[in-house]
DNA sequence: GTCTATATCCAGATAGAC
DNA sequence: GTCTATCTGGATATAGAC
Protein backbone atom coordinates (compact mmCIF):
# COMPACT_ATOMS: atom_id res chain seq x y z
CA UNK A 1 0.00 0.00 0.00
CA UNK A 2 2.75 2.54 0.31
CA UNK A 3 3.99 2.72 -3.08
CA UNK A 4 0.76 1.48 -4.97
CA UNK A 5 -1.16 4.15 -6.25
CA UNK A 6 -4.55 4.51 -5.56
CA UNK A 7 -6.81 2.39 -7.67
CA UNK A 8 -9.00 4.71 -9.76
CA UNK A 9 -5.90 6.62 -10.83
CA UNK A 10 -3.74 3.83 -11.79
CA UNK A 11 -7.05 2.64 -13.93
CA UNK A 12 -6.67 6.39 -15.49
CA UNK A 13 -2.88 5.65 -16.12
CA UNK A 14 -3.29 2.79 -17.99
CA UNK A 15 -5.46 4.04 -19.85
CA UNK A 16 -3.21 6.75 -21.10
CA UNK A 17 -0.52 4.63 -21.30
CA UNK A 18 -2.30 2.54 -24.08
CA UNK A 19 -3.69 5.54 -25.65
CA UNK A 20 -0.46 7.42 -25.91
CA UNK A 21 1.22 4.43 -27.30
CA UNK A 22 -1.53 4.13 -30.03
CA UNK A 23 -1.86 7.41 -31.45
CA UNK A 24 1.78 7.61 -31.64
CA UNK A 25 1.80 3.89 -34.01
CA UNK A 26 -1.34 4.69 -35.47
CA UNK A 27 0.04 7.84 -36.86
CA UNK A 28 3.61 6.03 -37.82
CA UNK A 29 2.22 2.87 -39.35
CA UNK A 30 -1.86 3.47 -39.41
CA UNK A 31 -4.06 1.52 -37.82
CA UNK A 32 -3.98 -1.42 -39.62
CA UNK A 33 -0.26 -1.81 -39.74
CA UNK A 34 -0.63 -1.91 -35.89
CA UNK A 35 -0.73 -4.70 -34.16
CA UNK A 36 -2.01 -5.44 -30.96
CA UNK A 37 1.37 -6.50 -29.53
CA UNK A 38 2.87 -3.54 -30.79
CA UNK A 39 0.52 -1.87 -28.49
CA UNK A 40 2.04 -3.99 -26.18
CA UNK A 41 5.35 -3.51 -26.68
CA UNK A 42 5.25 0.23 -27.04
CA UNK A 43 2.67 1.18 -24.24
CA UNK A 44 4.63 -1.42 -21.83
CA UNK A 45 0.84 -2.63 -20.48
CA UNK A 46 -0.73 -6.43 -21.04
CA UNK A 47 -2.08 -7.61 -23.93
CA UNK A 48 -4.57 -8.98 -21.01
CA UNK A 49 -4.94 -5.31 -19.57
CA UNK A 50 -5.92 -3.75 -22.76
CA UNK A 51 -8.53 -6.61 -23.95
CA UNK A 52 -9.50 -5.91 -20.38
CA UNK A 53 -9.82 -1.87 -20.58
CA UNK A 54 -10.99 -1.94 -24.08
CA UNK A 55 -12.61 -4.74 -25.35
CA UNK A 56 -10.98 -4.86 -28.76
CA UNK A 57 -8.54 -2.83 -30.72
CA UNK A 58 -11.44 -1.20 -31.99
CA UNK A 59 -12.34 -0.15 -28.62
CA UNK A 60 -8.49 1.22 -28.57
CA UNK A 61 -9.52 3.61 -32.20
CA UNK A 62 -12.76 4.63 -30.50
CA UNK A 63 -11.59 5.60 -26.97
CA UNK A 64 -8.84 7.35 -29.01
CA UNK A 65 -10.89 9.26 -31.10
CA UNK A 66 -13.43 10.20 -28.53
CA UNK A 67 -10.23 11.32 -26.40
CA UNK A 68 -8.80 13.93 -29.03
CA UNK A 69 -12.16 14.77 -30.33
CA UNK A 70 -13.22 15.73 -26.65
CA UNK A 71 -10.64 18.29 -26.42
CA UNK A 72 -10.99 20.03 -29.53
CA UNK A 73 -14.30 20.60 -28.64
CA UNK A 74 -13.44 21.71 -25.27
CA UNK A 75 -11.38 24.23 -26.89
CA UNK A 76 -14.02 25.09 -29.62
CA UNK A 77 -16.29 25.71 -26.53
CA UNK A 78 -14.01 28.28 -25.08
CA UNK A 79 -13.43 29.74 -28.36
CA UNK A 80 -17.03 30.65 -28.75
CA UNK A 81 -17.54 32.10 -25.01
CA UNK A 82 -14.53 34.54 -25.16
CA UNK A 83 -15.00 35.88 -28.83
CA UNK A 84 -18.56 37.11 -29.73
CA UNK A 85 -17.61 37.64 -33.67
CA UNK A 86 -17.28 35.38 -36.26
CA UNK A 87 -14.73 37.22 -38.05
CA UNK A 88 -12.79 36.61 -34.61
CA UNK A 89 -13.99 33.35 -33.53
CA UNK A 90 -13.17 31.67 -37.32
CA UNK A 91 -9.57 33.32 -36.70
CA UNK A 92 -9.21 31.89 -33.31
CA UNK A 93 -10.26 28.67 -34.65
CA UNK A 94 -8.00 28.89 -37.21
CA UNK A 95 -4.81 29.56 -35.30
CA UNK A 96 -5.66 26.57 -32.44
CA UNK A 97 -5.93 24.47 -35.73
CA UNK A 98 -2.34 25.63 -37.03
CA UNK A 99 -0.98 25.15 -33.61
CA UNK A 100 -2.20 21.85 -33.01
CA UNK A 101 -0.67 20.54 -35.43
CA UNK A 102 2.87 22.14 -34.70
CA UNK A 103 2.34 20.87 -31.01
CA UNK A 104 0.59 17.85 -31.13
CA UNK A 105 1.15 16.21 -34.69
CA UNK A 106 0.11 12.90 -34.23
CA UNK A 107 -3.18 13.74 -32.74
CA UNK A 108 -4.10 16.42 -35.67
CA UNK A 109 -3.34 13.31 -38.27
CA UNK A 110 -5.51 10.86 -36.47
CA UNK A 111 -8.27 13.15 -35.98
CA UNK A 112 -7.49 14.87 -39.94
CA UNK A 113 -6.34 11.82 -41.52
CA UNK A 114 -7.42 8.75 -40.79
CA UNK A 115 -9.77 6.84 -42.48
CA UNK A 116 -12.23 6.16 -39.46
CA UNK A 117 -14.91 4.32 -41.46
CA UNK A 118 -12.32 1.91 -42.41
CA UNK A 119 -11.66 0.47 -38.82
CA UNK A 120 -14.91 1.77 -36.77
CA UNK A 121 -17.69 0.56 -37.57
CA UNK A 122 -21.05 2.94 -38.08
CA UNK A 123 -18.70 5.82 -37.63
CA UNK A 124 -19.84 9.30 -39.45
CA UNK A 125 -16.56 10.23 -41.05
CA UNK A 126 -14.52 12.66 -38.91
CA UNK A 127 -15.56 15.79 -41.25
CA UNK A 128 -18.71 15.43 -39.62
CA UNK A 129 -17.73 14.73 -36.41
CA UNK A 130 -19.15 17.62 -33.93
CA UNK A 131 -16.00 20.00 -34.16
CA UNK A 132 -16.44 19.93 -37.56
CA UNK A 133 -19.68 20.65 -37.41
CA UNK A 134 -19.58 23.46 -35.11
CA UNK A 135 -16.47 25.07 -37.57
CA UNK A 136 -19.00 25.00 -40.53
CA UNK A 137 -21.80 26.33 -38.09
CA UNK A 138 -19.91 29.60 -36.81
CA UNK A 139 -19.67 30.98 -40.87
CA UNK A 140 -23.61 30.06 -41.08
CA UNK A 141 -24.32 32.02 -37.80
CA UNK A 142 -21.70 34.84 -39.78
CA UNK A 143 -23.51 35.15 -42.62
CA UNK A 144 -27.01 35.39 -41.25
CA UNK A 145 -25.34 38.07 -39.00
CA UNK A 146 -24.06 40.06 -42.05
CA UNK A 147 -20.44 39.44 -41.25
CA UNK A 148 -20.44 36.97 -44.41
CA UNK A 149 -21.56 37.64 -48.10
CA UNK A 150 -24.78 35.24 -48.85
CA UNK A 151 -23.47 32.31 -50.74
CA UNK A 152 -23.79 28.62 -50.55
CA UNK A 153 -22.45 27.85 -46.71
CA UNK A 154 -20.67 25.06 -48.09
CA UNK A 155 -18.29 27.12 -50.23
CA UNK A 156 -18.13 29.65 -47.35
CA UNK A 157 -16.42 27.46 -45.24
CA UNK A 158 -14.54 25.41 -47.91
CA UNK A 159 -13.51 28.96 -49.10
CA UNK A 160 -12.15 30.22 -45.30
CA UNK A 161 -10.88 26.52 -43.34
CA UNK A 162 -9.66 25.08 -46.89
CA UNK A 163 -6.66 26.61 -47.10
CA UNK A 164 -5.53 26.32 -43.78
CA UNK A 165 -6.42 22.49 -43.65
CA UNK A 166 -4.52 21.80 -47.14
CA UNK A 167 -1.77 23.64 -45.84
CA UNK A 168 -1.61 21.12 -42.31
CA UNK A 169 -1.80 18.11 -44.57
CA UNK A 170 1.30 19.07 -46.35
CA UNK A 171 2.62 20.11 -43.18
CA UNK A 172 1.79 16.60 -41.70
CA UNK A 173 2.82 15.03 -45.13
CA UNK A 174 6.52 16.43 -44.22
CA UNK A 175 6.18 18.79 -47.41
CA UNK A 176 6.45 22.06 -45.46
CA UNK A 177 9.39 23.02 -43.05
CA UNK A 178 8.24 25.97 -41.91
CA UNK A 179 5.91 26.05 -38.62
CA UNK A 180 2.36 26.99 -40.09
CA UNK A 181 1.95 29.50 -37.05
CA UNK A 182 3.99 31.76 -39.07
CA UNK A 183 1.85 31.84 -42.20
CA UNK A 184 -1.40 32.44 -39.78
CA UNK A 185 -1.68 36.18 -40.48
CA UNK A 186 -1.39 35.75 -44.50
CA UNK A 187 -3.92 32.52 -44.68
CA UNK A 188 -6.23 34.50 -42.52
CA UNK A 189 -6.78 37.47 -43.88
CA UNK A 190 -6.93 36.24 -47.27
CA UNK A 191 -9.64 33.61 -46.58
CA UNK A 192 -11.68 36.00 -44.59
CA UNK A 193 -11.24 38.69 -47.21
CA UNK A 194 -12.44 36.22 -49.52
CA UNK A 195 -16.07 36.05 -47.71
CA UNK A 196 -16.36 39.07 -45.65
CA UNK A 197 -18.55 41.20 -46.71
CA UNK A 198 -16.72 44.45 -47.19
CA UNK A 199 -17.25 46.19 -44.04
CA UNK A 200 -15.69 43.78 -42.39
CA UNK A 201 -12.64 43.47 -43.59
CA UNK A 202 -10.03 44.48 -41.73
CA UNK A 203 -8.86 46.71 -43.90
CA UNK A 204 -10.38 47.58 -47.32
CA UNK A 205 -6.65 47.65 -49.04
CA UNK A 206 -6.34 46.04 -51.82
CA UNK A 207 -3.25 45.74 -51.38
CA UNK A 208 -0.56 45.18 -54.54
CA UNK A 209 2.55 43.93 -52.34
CA UNK A 210 5.54 44.31 -54.76
CA UNK A 211 8.92 43.10 -53.57
CA UNK A 212 12.10 43.53 -55.89
CA UNK B 1 -8.98 -19.32 -82.43
CA UNK B 2 -12.41 -17.71 -83.73
CA UNK B 3 -13.40 -16.26 -80.91
CA UNK B 4 -11.10 -16.05 -78.50
CA UNK B 5 -9.26 -12.43 -78.53
CA UNK B 6 -5.96 -12.07 -79.52
CA UNK B 7 -3.21 -12.29 -76.67
CA UNK B 8 -1.98 -8.90 -75.79
CA UNK B 9 -5.45 -7.44 -76.25
CA UNK B 10 -6.83 -10.78 -73.72
CA UNK B 11 -3.37 -9.35 -70.80
CA UNK B 12 -5.19 -5.59 -70.82
CA UNK B 13 -8.51 -6.98 -70.66
CA UNK B 14 -7.68 -9.00 -67.66
CA UNK B 15 -5.67 -6.25 -65.95
CA UNK B 16 -8.31 -3.93 -66.77
CA UNK B 17 -10.96 -5.69 -65.35
CA UNK B 18 -8.68 -6.49 -62.27
CA UNK B 19 -7.94 -2.18 -61.64
CA UNK B 20 -11.36 -1.84 -61.98
CA UNK B 21 -12.56 -4.13 -59.18
CA UNK B 22 -9.50 -2.95 -57.00
CA UNK B 23 -10.34 0.90 -57.49
CA UNK B 24 -14.24 0.30 -56.52
CA UNK B 25 -13.27 -1.77 -53.57
CA UNK B 26 -10.62 -0.20 -52.29
CA UNK B 27 -12.39 2.85 -52.36
CA UNK B 28 -15.59 1.54 -50.79
CA UNK B 29 -13.89 -1.05 -48.19
CA UNK B 30 -10.40 0.41 -47.82
CA UNK B 31 -7.11 -1.29 -49.24
CA UNK B 32 -6.90 -3.77 -45.81
CA UNK B 33 -10.72 -4.37 -45.70
CA UNK B 34 -10.38 -5.61 -49.26
CA UNK B 35 -8.78 -9.61 -49.53
CA UNK B 36 -7.39 -11.13 -52.74
CA UNK B 37 -10.87 -13.56 -52.71
CA UNK B 38 -12.51 -9.69 -52.97
CA UNK B 39 -11.03 -9.26 -55.93
CA UNK B 40 -11.28 -12.92 -57.51
CA UNK B 41 -15.10 -12.01 -56.53
CA UNK B 42 -15.32 -8.61 -58.11
CA UNK B 43 -13.66 -8.84 -60.69
CA UNK B 44 -13.75 -12.56 -62.26
CA UNK B 45 -10.39 -13.14 -62.38
CA UNK B 46 -8.71 -15.86 -60.73
CA UNK B 47 -6.56 -15.68 -57.86
CA UNK B 48 -3.71 -17.95 -59.84
CA UNK B 49 -3.92 -14.80 -62.64
CA UNK B 50 -4.07 -12.06 -60.18
CA UNK B 51 -0.39 -12.97 -59.04
CA UNK B 52 0.82 -13.75 -62.36
CA UNK B 53 -0.13 -10.20 -63.19
CA UNK B 54 0.73 -8.40 -60.18
CA UNK B 55 2.74 -9.98 -57.86
CA UNK B 56 1.08 -9.80 -54.85
CA UNK B 57 -1.31 -7.60 -53.30
CA UNK B 58 0.55 -4.65 -52.84
CA UNK B 59 1.34 -5.06 -56.79
CA UNK B 60 -2.03 -3.96 -57.50
CA UNK B 61 -2.11 -1.21 -55.18
CA UNK B 62 0.61 0.37 -56.84
CA UNK B 63 -0.27 -0.95 -60.82
CA UNK B 64 -3.51 1.28 -59.70
CA UNK B 65 -1.77 3.93 -58.26
CA UNK B 66 0.52 4.35 -61.55
CA UNK B 67 -2.19 4.06 -64.03
CA UNK B 68 -4.83 6.67 -62.52
CA UNK B 69 -1.96 9.36 -62.04
CA UNK B 70 -0.57 8.99 -65.29
CA UNK B 71 -4.24 9.79 -66.51
CA UNK B 72 -4.13 12.79 -64.62
CA UNK B 73 -1.27 13.84 -65.72
CA UNK B 74 -1.64 13.78 -69.53
CA UNK B 75 -4.73 16.04 -68.37
CA UNK B 76 -2.74 18.11 -66.70
CA UNK B 77 0.12 18.23 -69.54
CA UNK B 78 -3.11 19.02 -71.85
CA UNK B 79 -4.45 22.11 -69.91
CA UNK B 80 -0.68 23.53 -69.87
CA UNK B 81 -0.10 23.54 -73.77
CA UNK B 82 -3.83 24.71 -74.51
CA UNK B 83 -3.34 27.19 -71.56
CA UNK B 84 -0.69 30.14 -71.71
CA UNK B 85 -1.66 32.40 -68.20
CA UNK B 86 -1.59 31.04 -65.05
CA UNK B 87 -5.39 32.33 -64.63
CA UNK B 88 -6.97 30.01 -67.18
CA UNK B 89 -4.32 27.44 -65.82
CA UNK B 90 -5.62 27.33 -62.92
CA UNK B 91 -9.44 27.49 -63.63
CA UNK B 92 -8.65 24.88 -66.09
CA UNK B 93 -7.11 22.60 -63.23
CA UNK B 94 -9.65 23.24 -60.58
CA UNK B 95 -12.45 22.89 -63.26
CA UNK B 96 -10.79 19.18 -63.99
CA UNK B 97 -10.82 18.37 -60.56
CA UNK B 98 -14.30 19.08 -60.08
CA UNK B 99 -15.29 17.08 -62.71
CA UNK B 100 -13.33 14.13 -61.80
CA UNK B 101 -15.13 13.72 -58.72
CA UNK B 102 -18.46 14.19 -60.01
CA UNK B 103 -17.58 11.20 -62.98
CA UNK B 104 -15.12 9.40 -61.71
CA UNK B 105 -15.71 9.56 -57.52
CA UNK B 106 -13.76 6.05 -56.61
CA UNK B 107 -11.06 7.55 -58.41
CA UNK B 108 -10.48 10.53 -56.79
CA UNK B 109 -10.93 9.52 -53.79
CA UNK B 110 -7.86 6.73 -54.24
CA UNK B 111 -5.90 9.67 -55.72
CA UNK B 112 -6.73 12.16 -52.80
CA UNK B 113 -7.27 10.44 -49.50
CA UNK B 114 -5.47 6.63 -49.71
CA UNK B 115 -2.94 6.30 -47.13
CA UNK B 116 -0.80 5.38 -49.61
CA UNK B 117 2.24 5.29 -47.49
CA UNK B 118 0.17 2.70 -45.59
CA UNK B 119 0.74 0.23 -48.19
CA UNK B 120 2.77 1.18 -50.65
CA UNK B 121 5.98 0.73 -49.11
CA UNK B 122 8.51 3.66 -49.47
CA UNK B 123 6.01 5.86 -51.49
CA UNK B 124 6.07 8.95 -51.34
CA UNK B 125 2.77 10.86 -50.09
CA UNK B 126 0.38 11.38 -52.77
CA UNK B 127 0.58 15.26 -52.50
CA UNK B 128 4.08 15.14 -53.92
CA UNK B 129 3.39 12.67 -56.80
CA UNK B 130 3.73 14.59 -59.98
CA UNK B 131 0.40 15.73 -60.76
CA UNK B 132 0.03 17.63 -57.28
CA UNK B 133 3.78 19.07 -57.40
CA UNK B 134 3.08 20.36 -60.52
CA UNK B 135 -0.20 22.29 -59.85
CA UNK B 136 2.07 23.85 -56.89
CA UNK B 137 4.90 24.76 -59.57
CA UNK B 138 2.04 26.26 -61.84
CA UNK B 139 1.74 28.98 -59.03
CA UNK B 140 4.94 29.83 -58.47
CA UNK B 141 5.53 30.21 -62.52
CA UNK B 142 2.93 32.86 -62.15
CA UNK B 143 4.01 34.35 -59.21
CA UNK B 144 7.00 34.74 -61.66
CA UNK B 145 5.50 36.01 -64.11
CA UNK B 146 3.10 39.03 -62.69
CA UNK B 147 0.46 37.42 -62.48
CA UNK B 148 0.28 36.29 -58.47
CA UNK B 149 1.11 38.78 -55.67
CA UNK B 150 4.31 37.98 -53.68
CA UNK B 151 4.04 35.67 -50.97
CA UNK B 152 5.06 31.56 -49.66
CA UNK B 153 4.59 29.64 -52.70
CA UNK B 154 3.06 26.89 -50.43
CA UNK B 155 0.42 29.88 -49.02
CA UNK B 156 -0.39 31.41 -52.16
CA UNK B 157 -1.00 27.04 -53.69
CA UNK B 158 -3.19 26.58 -50.50
CA UNK B 159 -4.98 29.52 -50.97
CA UNK B 160 -5.74 28.63 -54.83
CA UNK B 161 -6.26 25.08 -54.34
CA UNK B 162 -7.25 23.93 -51.05
CA UNK B 163 -10.76 25.57 -51.10
CA UNK B 164 -11.82 23.48 -53.76
CA UNK B 165 -9.94 20.27 -52.13
CA UNK B 166 -11.90 20.70 -49.40
CA UNK B 167 -14.85 20.98 -51.28
CA UNK B 168 -14.14 17.66 -52.80
CA UNK B 169 -13.22 15.61 -49.77
CA UNK B 170 -16.55 16.84 -47.95
CA UNK B 171 -18.98 15.81 -51.36
CA UNK B 172 -16.72 12.38 -51.48
CA UNK B 173 -17.56 11.81 -47.75
CA UNK B 174 -20.96 11.94 -48.87
CA UNK B 175 -21.66 15.32 -47.10
CA UNK B 176 -22.39 18.07 -49.85
CA UNK B 177 -25.91 16.68 -52.43
CA UNK B 178 -24.99 19.55 -54.55
CA UNK B 179 -22.33 18.32 -57.58
CA UNK B 180 -19.34 20.38 -57.60
CA UNK B 181 -18.93 21.74 -60.96
CA UNK B 182 -22.26 24.24 -60.01
CA UNK B 183 -19.75 25.70 -57.37
CA UNK B 184 -16.67 25.95 -59.81
CA UNK B 185 -17.09 29.95 -60.52
CA UNK B 186 -18.07 31.00 -57.07
CA UNK B 187 -14.57 28.50 -55.85
CA UNK B 188 -12.59 30.22 -58.59
CA UNK B 189 -13.38 33.64 -58.82
CA UNK B 190 -12.85 34.05 -54.75
CA UNK B 191 -9.69 31.74 -54.77
CA UNK B 192 -7.97 33.26 -57.82
CA UNK B 193 -8.86 37.16 -56.22
CA UNK B 194 -7.23 36.30 -52.92
CA UNK B 195 -3.74 35.54 -54.61
CA UNK B 196 -3.98 37.38 -58.14
CA UNK B 197 -2.11 40.98 -58.40
CA UNK B 198 -5.08 43.32 -58.76
CA UNK B 199 -4.13 43.98 -62.48
CA UNK B 200 -5.41 40.44 -63.44
CA UNK B 201 -8.35 39.77 -61.56
CA UNK B 202 -11.71 39.32 -63.60
CA UNK B 203 -13.05 42.27 -62.44
CA UNK B 204 -11.95 44.60 -59.73
CA UNK B 205 -15.64 44.50 -58.49
CA UNK B 206 -15.44 44.42 -54.81
CA UNK B 207 -19.08 42.93 -54.94
CA UNK B 208 -21.76 43.28 -52.16
CA UNK B 209 -23.64 40.22 -53.27
CA UNK B 210 -27.44 40.45 -51.08
CA UNK B 211 -29.69 38.20 -51.65
CA UNK B 212 -33.22 38.84 -49.80
C1' DG C 1 -1.55 -17.75 -68.83
C1' DT C 2 -5.21 -19.60 -66.15
C1' DC C 3 -7.03 -22.22 -62.88
C1' DT C 4 -7.95 -25.13 -58.19
C1' DA C 5 -6.23 -26.82 -54.13
C1' DT C 6 -3.25 -26.10 -50.52
C1' DA C 7 0.44 -24.37 -47.31
C1' DT C 8 1.90 -20.99 -44.01
C1' DC C 9 1.74 -17.47 -41.03
C1' DC C 10 0.30 -14.16 -37.80
C1' DA C 11 -3.28 -11.32 -36.51
C1' DG C 12 -7.05 -10.69 -33.07
C1' DA C 13 -9.01 -12.62 -29.30
C1' DT C 14 -9.63 -15.82 -25.06
C1' DA C 15 -8.71 -18.77 -20.81
C1' DG C 16 -7.66 -19.03 -16.53
C1' DA C 17 -3.87 -18.67 -12.85
C1' DC C 18 -2.54 -15.13 -9.74
C1' DG D 1 -7.11 -6.01 -12.75
C1' DT D 2 -3.02 -7.99 -14.61
C1' DC D 3 -0.53 -11.32 -16.56
C1' DT D 4 1.22 -15.59 -19.72
C1' DA D 5 0.05 -19.15 -22.63
C1' DT D 6 -2.87 -20.59 -26.07
C1' DC D 7 -6.53 -21.01 -29.66
C1' DT D 8 -8.49 -20.09 -34.15
C1' DG D 9 -9.72 -17.94 -38.35
C1' DG D 10 -8.66 -15.99 -42.35
C1' DA D 11 -5.40 -13.62 -44.94
C1' DT D 12 -1.48 -13.71 -48.32
C1' DA D 13 0.88 -16.36 -51.24
C1' DT D 14 2.42 -20.83 -53.68
C1' DA D 15 2.30 -25.42 -56.22
C1' DG D 16 1.50 -27.61 -59.95
C1' DA D 17 -2.06 -29.57 -63.31
C1' DC D 18 -4.02 -27.98 -67.56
Amino acid sequence: MTKSIAKPRRNALVRSQVLDAAVKLFDQLGYFNTSIPDIVAESGVSIGSIYHHFGDKEGVARALRDTLLGRVESDLEKIETRHETTRERCHAVIDLLLRLTENEPSTMAYMLRARHKEFLSGEAPICSAKPMARMRELISLGMAGGEVREMAPDVAAAMVYGPALRLIQLRLDGLIDTALTEYLDDIWEMSWNAVALPASREQIKVQAVSTA
